[in-house]
DNA sequence: GAGAGCAATGGAAGCGCTTTCATTGTAGCC
DNA sequence: GGCTACAATGAAAGCGCTTCCATTGCTCTC
């Protein structure tokens, strides 16, 4: 057995590799390179014997190689808190959707809104050397940005806005959000504001943006309730009976998701509340159900499909070079108003 | 400039490898090397100056070059058909926390409902030489079986049992939940009985084992809606119209999923249906908003993240290479009787 | 006190591609 | 007819790791 026999690991049924097909095209492995990755420089006789010896193998490229060579690896991750809470889900459908088709692949991290995970999730993401990252949210722990900054690829900051992002953002302004729902809520006029809320960082933009528009007019009532990221039904429900509990008149209430929105509901049901005359809730995110509630829930709208097309636009148009890609990319949110305020 | 020097594209300030820690920290490549991988091997001492140089640089490990050279990717690929419907979210969940705990990624692939889609997916994964790669359902293409098998890599298919799996499957019989749910109807009895559904593979599946345990009994009635998987509320909404327009007497109704039912269960609602006297539903999946409809619905419950934790935990002893991973793991499934059957 | 045994390290080769820089052949032009 | 131009292909090097196989000092053991 020579020295160079018995290196190859599987001489005969190995997965086939690059040379094999060239060999068996009888062309360079160089050949059969372009006729995968520039198929224009090539003959279209050898494409298509290339292309034969191809389909008779079923040589798949290996992508660690071709990476490892060209500093490209039509990867592109993603880290998001979550995606069983729908608030996620599908703006990683519509980043996929745009990633697939421009051939590139969705490496996807979970956070579980958890900035120390995100930071793990971070560096074991960049070790895969992927042509672009997504991260979720405008804060990230300092080692994190320095990592980020440090790796030199693109970088998409979504569901968030910022005029000073790492490289460019695709979202809105929660302030503005929490701003609007106060707004909406006045024209009407209540006795008493609350808040029901998580503790991300977004959340917690969101009910700043609301108690300070009502600063002056009203102190905001913030149930204290042990409320993680993401919060639930049941912490709605919790929560709208502490309200309830605690006071009189009529109420008015801003929910940071849907769910919360509506398990305050059914908990102001149980308690006979007339909505909304006596009471009104706000949700956040017009989930599926939200239409579906009793009475219909009123909510903030986000095209969250949308920030992930957008994002993926971004984060492609900047792998392409191009220099003109913003550096915040508004999102637009609106309040869908139905029965509930 | 030496012949050497020019191809060195950074020679300064590009990204820090393994090489320049290891010239840094006056040891080999193969020490530094083991110092990540095997740190056992190593003297505490070298360990530690190793570490600091690491620290000091930001030296981010390529994954690229070790899975080349080593052949192990620590990269786990899924397939699902969609991640915006939340039945697949939580099997991701699952998947994903297993995986990441034991030192693996997920690479996500969304195949819409597509067969055809899958392929291309598959063919995409491959080519990132995936440590395993777990799939949705058992059937797939042709090309898909012959690569995949092609490919030697530990398979596991979700979300559906057979006897013959690729490799393995964690998952459940869709035919016997369409039994069971049968059977629940018949308990009480009902004058129609009915299926509304989608048409992916096993929706399909559940329907005909609905179907199989009444016959004999009573004609399944299925209202003809061009309902593409995933269905919405709008397609229960409008097949249960469509059942009520057709005829009189008590009615049970299976529907393809919570959110179809929900949609069915509204329909009946506006028109003044009794249920669940007149008009049972019973729905699938459990999803969060299954206990606060009115009435709370009934449905068949999986523990979706099970399947996932599962699916994670049998691909990963697969890779360490234990044989005693059992082609059928079983998950549990059981009706949540609630109010509207 | 010599060989065995082990802990700690290093050298060399190679994983399967892409890149850069030739080289060949043929067409096109004055 | 000789030169340029371009299309089509190839040779060689190297991307940044890990693997395999030494090699070097030790500490044990009899």
């Amino acid at each position: 057995m020579t020295g160079h026999d018995k290196n190859r690991r599987n001489p005969t049924n190995g997965p086939v590799t690059l040379a094999d097909v060239a060999r068996l095209a009888d062309v360079s492995p160089v050949t059969v390179s372009r006729a995968i990755n520039t198929p224009n420089l090539v003959k279209p006789q050898t494409l298509e014997a290339i292309g034969r010896v191809i389909a008779r193998t079923g040589y798949v490229p290996n992508l660690l190689a071709g990476g490892l060579a060209s500093r490209r690896t039509r990867l592109i991750a993603a880290i998001v808190p979550s995606v069983a809470s729908t608030i996620f889900a599908e703006t990683i459908e519509g980043l996929n959707a745009e990633l697939v088709s421009a051939g590139y692949q969705l490496l996807l991290g979970l956070s579980g809104y958890d900035a120390q995970r995100e930071l793990e999730l971070t560096r074991a993401i960049l070790a895969r050397r992927p042509d672009g990252i997504i991260l979720t949210g405008i804060s990230h722990l300092k080692e994190t940005r320095a990592m980020l900054t440090g790796a030199g690829l693109p970088i998409v900051e979504i569901w968030d806005s910022t005029p000073s992002p790492l490289d460019t953002a695709v979202g809105f302004s929660h302030l503005a959000v929490g701003a609007l729902v106060a707004e909406h809520l006045l024209a009407t006029g209540y006795d008493r504001y609350a808040q029901i809320g998580a503790n991300d960082p977004r959340a917690v933009q969101r009910r700043d943006g609301f108690v300070n528009r009502l600063a002056g007019i009203a102190e905001v009532e913030l149930p204290a309730l042990d409320m993680n990221s993401p919060s639930t039904f049941s912490d709605g429900r919790a929560a709208m009976a502490q309200l309830l509990d605690r006071g009189h008149g009529t109420l008015g209430v801003f929910c940071s998701s849907d769910v919360v929105a509506h398990g305050a509901l059914a908990e102001a049901h149980f308690q006979g509340c007339r909505i909304p005359e006596d009471l009104a809730i706000i949700g956040f995110g017009d989930f599926d159900f939200a239409p579906h509630t009793h009475p219909p829930l009123t909510t903030v709208r986000i095209d969250r499909r949308d920030i992930g097309t957008k994002a993926a636009q971004s984060i492609l148009k900047k792998i392409a070079g191009s220099e003109d890609v913003g550096a915040m990319i508004n999102v637009e949110f609106h309040i869908v108003a139905r029965g509930t305020a």
